[in-house]
DNA sequence: ACCACCAGGTACGTTTCCGTACTGAAATAA
DNA sequence: TTATTTCAGTACGGAAACGTACCTGGTGGT
């Protein structure tokens, strides 16, 4: 439940977005949650029961096939919301989503949430802008998958990362940095020293620190980028 | 132009999803086009002029980026429409689109579509079940690219076009497969080989037949399906 | 304090695919 | 027909990443 004088603490890009017209479909239906890492929030195949809005963490889409090969084709944090397939009119999720690096935010109803997109045009408008945006994502996530090193996709995804959180640490083990590039988790680790000898991170056991993030920038190229001007673009633009 | 009366000959599944009473809002504007092979749909960056519903003939979407690095991250037949952002209230395309293999369909301009789409909430609710469709073949085309081996696309991309077209006759070189999927001409004519000595191929120059589909899915494997059967769940319904 | 476990460092042979490049054959234009 | 271009076949060294596996040191539990 969050009164509209509370939404001056919010952080969530699309909630600081929502008119103030249309903040009553939405603001007190919002219950606050802590969303602690692995925290499951979507299973493939399975209703989705809430849309979940970011404060703070990252979330990972993780696209599954019947043989169960993996691999993550999103993130999504404080500029986006959960539950995509909601916003296309899809009860159903496709992909496994799950916090990747621990956090909080606000959750609303499957049920509220879709009749809230149904009702008022505006709030649908500023929705589908938000899933543009991470399909544009997926997009890039895609290209990268087929066309970068390994380093590079490790360095694209590691901005991500960074623009999601508040500190320059990022919490997560080479395994599962692995398991989201969809490589080795020894190729992680070869990457990361070469990150750590150039000065562009620090590591501890667990844990990664961004030390220059224009570094980092440079080894990503133009894999990362794309997707963050277009959702710029598509919130702010015009 | 297309009068309610003439909808029998349409093979293009969006168009076939239609209700009557939707009709008068999309029909009354198609314009019959024919799609010549590498003509172009949509440039990224500049406005979508229209949206196309493909009756013959298969377009690829290909991301790009500012290094000019680029892959196809899906295709679109009689099953879909062209012009997905708009269907996003997003006027301008963030993808290069264009036919590979040339056919026809029917056109209508961005004004029309889109001021349909915000008119009638189930046309609305049609076009986003097709692009959340679409958004899920991008997903698994992220997947094949991190995870699947080159023989495994190349059998993926196969039964792609083959499910868009009506002969088994796949009418492309080796060098626009490799482009299509971010490899090398020369991968792609040794793969092709492969499945040509395995009976599953026969080619000639410029063009590729499809022989034994069965064994093309069984090298494919979970790489492919997910996607085709999610649309299926999503226009079919329930 | 000890133990069990987990994260990470490292290694090695192998596979896959790349970059490049040369050749011949087929289609197209002159 | 001949000339030209395009497409396919093939080769070779090399880079990237794989699968696997073993070992060490940090961390947390009891």
């Amino acid at each position: 439940m969050l009164e509209a004088h509370a939404r001056a603490g919010i952080r969530n890009r699309i909630l600081q977005k929502i008119s103030l017209e249309d903040w009553d479909l939405i603001g007190p239906h919002l219950e606050a949650v802590t969303l602690k890492e692995r925290q499951v929030i979507e299973v493939p195949g399975k209703p989705i029961t809430h849309a979940c809005f970011l404060e703070i963490g990252v979330a990972s889409v993780v696209a599954v096939d019947a043989e169960d090969h993996r691999i993550e084709v999103g993130v999504i944090g404080y500029e986006g919301v959960t539950g995509v397939p909601l916003i296309m009119g899809d009860p159903v999720a496709q992909h496994s989503t799950y916090m990747q690096i621990g956090g909080s935010g606000y959750r609303i109803s499957q049920e509220v949430f879709s009749a809230a997109i149904d009702q008022s045009e505006s709030l649908r408008t500023l929705f589908l802008k938000s899933a543009q945006g991470f399909m544009i994502q997926i997009s890039h996530t895609a290209l990268a998958n087929g066309r970068a090193k390994l380093e590079q996709r490790l360095a694209r995804w590691l901005l991500m990362a960074h623009d999601r959180t508040t500190s320059d640490a990022v919490p997560l083990t080479h395994e599962f940095l692995a398991v989201m590039l969809g490589v080795r988790r020894a190729g992680v680790t070869v990457a990361i020293h070469g990150f750590e000898a150039r000065g562009l991170v620090t590591t501890r056991r667990g844990q990664l620190t961004i030390v220059n993030r224009a570094g980092i920038e440079q080894v990503a190229g133009s894999f990362y980028g794309t997707p963050e001007a277009e959702l710029k673009r598509l919130l702010e633009g015009n």
